[in-house]
DNA sequence: TACCCGGGAATTTTT
DNA sequence: TTCCCGGGTA
């Protein structure tokens, strides 16, 4: 069964029913597989069936992105694929590193052959089951990237594949990749699990890449019982090998199939539905379908032009000062999407000058920082000693004085020995590595290091072991040396994934058949993203890009730098089926307004540090006219007169002249550093954030801090004089509030331990006095 | 091997 | 503007 839901018709909504009644009808949830992309989706379906049947019944089921539930099925099979059980699972960032230092090591030049286009390339060839053996047999693809001038691609491939294999590794791509081989090469496990999952469910089909398309058909194909649910005009994800053919040409796959179409927008208003149909009509490549709605007419979509990105930023902010004062709104229905990150920044300067107080989704997550990196290294390389990335990353940090050469030697022994580079450490008084004997001393010292850690980790849990390991290894000296507010940070950030550690280890407790290992909150970790981390924190605007939002809703959406070659992107309007891509973006962004829809775009921008001339996105004329109020601010008009004539004519408030601004390349006008900038506002655009503010933000979102569940005591509850305790550091006195917003600190006087500066939004305190 | 400095590239989107 | 890398020096 294949269902075509338009956006707004509740999709998700089909698909926990389904469960629900497959469940009432006296289906086993054992038997039942559902599958999204995002974490997030599902665990808000698994709680929207938990309510209809019982959490229970519930817990029963198979839910959860592809990458997860596949990772511990080849958990469990790993020995058959050569692979230990715990094997590690590199993130982008280990990949990348990987890549790197091979391309280094083989001498290639790093400006021809660069790492984020090798790793995409590889990325693509598994995703289509390119295996490195597929890829020398096939000419073609040699072919194709000598003509990109990278001759020797496919031995990066192998070496890469070699090196993780070896590592004990998977990156994110081999989980379905090697699933995909596990499935092929042993039928019989094929067979067990196509009797395990006889009712498979699959959320945004639209979004599977080629490998998840053949897992699914694999297992579907004993019972054939698929239901699939997907919006061919809400694939935005072809540039990372989505294949929207799949949803397109799903009824050749299955003998019989059913189709259901939901047309019916819940959502939006008239307005906005009908906007949105206007863009995606200009797409060719599409199903046919109308979504309508009953909704009201509504406002019409607000467009308005800024000078530049700081007035862009400014206009977005007084705009949702006003209306929330006026209709008495929280900050939670009002979202600003972006094409890019990058653009956040001007915008945030805009919200915090109002004392709005907002959120960044996405970007670089918890996890992904330098300090819970580090950490989380040493717990990897203490399961898995083979983990190359893990390795490299710590073996100097905290600095042991063993430097780049020693580990170049040592990565070139452990490839002509075949071994990891530990093993080759453990030995390496019986190799041939070239190493003085004081180097030698630090290596093994290193290496007993991290097996006092081993040993450790046979009896302690997860929270008792990395609270060692941080203090043992001297990362948390290490960081106690910068006394900067960065630097405090990161230990508070360190103390934080070790408070997480806690409530990981104490939520395993309740569930019986995990093992509340180190492996799985390793795991938990890697495929964790920032958007996870949902919790009933403090009210705030939502920042995010327009990927991320798909599958979210607001009252009042924002789209802003609806620019030529910003949206459209520059790098993807070279080809028609490109620019369908981000056109049915736009939709996406589009749709996700219930109420009110904005589009900002600014004359001029900063990017790349540089002042750069643009010009109105094609997409703001392919929306029908007559769902637009084209709005300028009146005090652009004072300030600046002379702008006025060049687009909108002498009223300022005509409709956009197409042939004035459409299809002209963005000039790239670069203005010399002390000119001002047309109007001279861009000198407002206040760039000094301190560098610790951002990063709070997005540090919310991490799921440590999700998973804290204690009361977070930053709206005032808490006063200088009160006597708290705290989980760690034991009683202690306030003896100041600073900060505003979701970043007030308190510092607080320990009866041991000294003086701490905490955050509010993480520190579990209770008031006891 | 560690540290400092200057030059040059970087920004699509992410499980 | 920011970040990363390489080269040079201690």
């Amino acid at each position: 069964m294949i269902v075509i839901a338009g956006a707004g018709s509740g999709k998700t909504r089909v698909l926990t029913f389904r469960i629900a009644y497959l469940m009432s009808q006296g289906i086993d949830a054992f038997n039942i597989l559902s599958l999204t992309f995002t974490n997030k989706a599902a665990k808000e379906m698994k709680e929207r069936i938990a309510t209809i049947v019982g959490n229970s019944e519930a817990k029963n089921l198979w839910m959860g992105t592809f990458h997860s539930v596949f990772a511990k099925i080849l958990r469990m099979e790993a020995d058959k694929l050569g692979y230990p059980s715990n094997f590690t699972i590199y993130d982008t960032q280990d990949s990348d590193r990987l890549i790197s230092s091979i391309i280094r090591e083989m001498g290639l030049d790093k400006d021809l052959y660069k790492y984020k286009q090798v790793r995409s390339r590889i990325s693509s060839y598994k995703n289509s089951l390119i295996t490195v053996r597929a890829y020398f047999q096939n000419p073609e693809l040699k072919e194709a990237d000598v003509m990109a001038r990278r001759p020797r691609m496919g031995d990066i491939y192998k070496e890469f594949v070699d090196r993780c294999f070896k590592a004990g590794a998977m990156d994110f791509d081999d989980l379905l990749l090697k699933t995909n081989e596990l499935l092929t090469r042993f039928p019989e496990v094929l067979a067990k699990y196509q009797n395990r999952f006889r009712y498979i469910l699959v959320d945004e089909y639209q979004d599977t890449n080629h490998s998840q398309y053949l897992i699914v058909r694999a297992l579907s194909d004993k019972f054939q019982n698929i239901c699939v649910v997907g919006d061919d005009a809400q694939s935005i994800y072809a540039f990372r090998g989505a294949n929207i053919s799949n949803i397109l040409n799903f009824q050749n796959d299955y003998d019989d199939v059913k189709e259901f179409r939901l047309e019916q927008n819940y959502r939006s208003t008239k307005n906005i539905v009908n906007a949105a149909n206007s863009i995606i009509d200009k797409n060719e490549t599409k199903l046919d379908k109308v979504v309508w709605t009953a909704n009201d007419e509504g406002p019409k979509i607000k467009v308005n032009r800024s000078l530049t990105d700081g007035d862009e930023g400014r206009y977005v902010a007084s705009t949702i000062w006003e209306t929330k004062m006026n209709d008495q709104l929280p900050n939670s229905d009002f979202a600003i999407l972006y094409r890019t990150n990058a653009q956040s920044r001007s915008i945030e300067d805009a919200l915090r000058k109002r004392d709005i107080p907002y959120r960044i989704y996405g970007g670089l997550s918890f996890y992904q920082r330098k300090e819970i990196k580090d950490v989380l290294a040493y717990l990897r390389l203490i399961i898995n000693p083979a983990d190359e990335e893990a390795l490299k990353r710590i073996i100097n940090f905290p600095g042991r004085g063993i430097g780049q050469t020693t580990v170049d030697k040592l990565i070139v022994s452990a490839n002509g020995y075949k071994r990891s580079i530990f093993e080759v450490m453990k030995n390496i008084d019986k190799t041939d590595v070239k190493i003085n004997a004081g180097t030698k001393t630090k290596l093994k010292n290193f290496v007993t290091l991290i097996e006092t850690f081993q040993v450790l980790n046979e009896t302690a849990d997860v929270f008792e072991l990395a609270e060692y390991v941080t203090r043992t290894a001297g990362i948390i000296t290490e960081y106690k040396k910068d006394n900067t507010p960065e630097g405090v940070v990161k230990i508070e950030n360190i103390e934080e994934l070790i408070n997480g550690m806690k409530d990981f280890v104490e939520g395993q407790k309740e569930i019986a058949d995990t093992t509340g290992n180190l492996a799985e909150f390793l795991e938990d970790v890697a495929l964790s993203t920032d958007m996870d981390a949902d919790k009933g924190d403090a009210d705030h605007v939502a920042l995010m890009t327009i990927h991320l939002a798909k599958g979210l809703e607001f009252q009042h959406v924002f789209i802003v730098g609806l620019e030529e070659d910003l949206f459209p992107s520059g790098m993807s309007m070279n080809t028609r089926s490109e620019l369908e891509e981000e056109r049915r973006l736009f939709y996406v962004a589009l749709t996700r307004a219930e109420k009110q829809a904005y589009l900002t775009y600014a004359l001029s921008r900063y990017r790349w540090g540089k002042l750069v001339d643009s010009e109105p996105s094609r997409f703001i004329e392919e929306i029908d006219e007559q769902y637009l109020d084209i709005v300028t601010p009146i005090e652009e008009r004072r300030f600046n007169p002379m702008l006025d004539a060049n687009i909108f004519g002498d009223s300022g408030n005509k409709p956009v002249n197409p042939n004035k601004i459409r299809f002209k390349p963005a000039k790239q006008a670069v203005l010399k550093k002390g000119e001002p900038a047309k109007g001279g506002q861009q000198k407002f655009v206040a760039n000094k954030t301190p560098k610790n503010l951002k990063p709070v933000g997005k540090a919310s979102s991490s799921s440590a801090a999700a998973a804290a569940g204690g009361a977070n005591l930053f709206d005032g509850k808490l006063t200088v004089g009160n006597v708290v305790k705290h989980i760690r550091f034991g009683t202690g006195e306030v003896l100041k509030i600073e900060g505003a917003g979701a970043d007030i600190k308190a510092e607080i006087k320990f009866q041991h331990g000294g003086v701490k500066k905490l955050l509010l939004r993480f520190a579990k305190l209770e008031v006891i006095g």
